[in-house]
DNA sequence: GAGAGATACTTAACATGTTAAGTGAATGCG
DNA sequence: CGCATTCACTTAACATGTTAAGTATCTCTC
């Protein structure tokens, strides 16, 4: 069997891990963790959104989600009600505080950002990416193997 | 600020998830987990390792190795012994009944990995794979944030 | 050879990943 | 309309990620 060092999904975790480690301690100076972080940078983007659709952006499991948005919204940095039309829908968008605590964190995010594509190279990190999401692209007409399995 | 779901963290993120989405349910209807399967492989590949080698081998955090092999030493898929020179360090091996299993495993594990190769193309995986590398070491003279800090 | 410090783990505590089950609200259809 | 089904979440349960603290053993130095 093929050394599992050198496989894949190796490769893909320890890359992402050398990545997050360079964000992680500024976060966590500013109390945030990883997704919390992902959540509040989806919700910057937008007016509000439901939370299947965050969930989806923020490419976090329902689950996940639900128990993060709780202890944010405990936190005032967002803010949540259920949509008129569908009252299982709630709406979700980022609070005052939250904006506020992302201009905070923002500016350091940028400076580490901007430093691993300085040492990666910009062209370099592009192609990268080019790569990645062709990798995702040709997987997903796969579906997982279950749906494979189902479908058979 | 950058759009974030075309980052690279969330590009190496969703990449891999979409790789590991092809292996979770063959694992999981063996009954092990991912991390339980890279521990397996690794200790398939030697004779024993101390616990301290073993998380590096795998990529685990210590606590996370320390659950992982109680609950695999209760399930008979791995041994334990205290070195002998020294009493602290622990002598990790995968036993017998781990080595069954791991057979039962690999051939379909093994055929994923093909398929996944088939798909993306086996040149393209290897320049992929030379990329993530290259990533890695490129921010490893980087260290973590922390130390840069803490070096400065 | 005794005590301070380092080492190799383990435990603890809290956050998230993952799958299954639960809840309340909409929808579709006879 | 009535009611089974679907939908949008939430809760539950268990496994791992992550940092800090704890424990036993070893090492090194005086």
């Amino acid at each position: 069997m093929r050394d599992f060092s050198r496989s894949l999904p190796m490769s893909l975790l320890r890359a992402r891990e050398a990545v997050m480690r360079q964000f992680r301690p500024s976060l966590r100076e500013h109390g945030l963790t990883e997704q919390q972080w992902r959540i509040l940078r989806a919700l910057a983007a937008i007016d509000a959104v439901e939370v299947t659709e965050l969930a989806r952006t923020a490419f976090l499991l329902g689950p996940s989600l639900s128990r993060i948005l709780r202890d944010l919204e405990a936190r005032n940095l967002i803010e949540r009600k259920t949509a008129k039309a569908d009252q299982r829908r709630s709406m979700v968008s980022i609070s005052k505080e939250g904006v506020k605590l992302m201009a905070s964190v923002a500016p350091n995010s940028e400076a580490i950002y901007a430093e691993i594509t300085r040492r990666f190279g910009a062209r370099r990190l592009a192609e990268l990416q080019e790569m990645l999401g062709a990798l995702e692209l040709s997987l997903a007409e796969l579906g997982s193997a279950d749906d494979t399995i189902a479908e058979g």
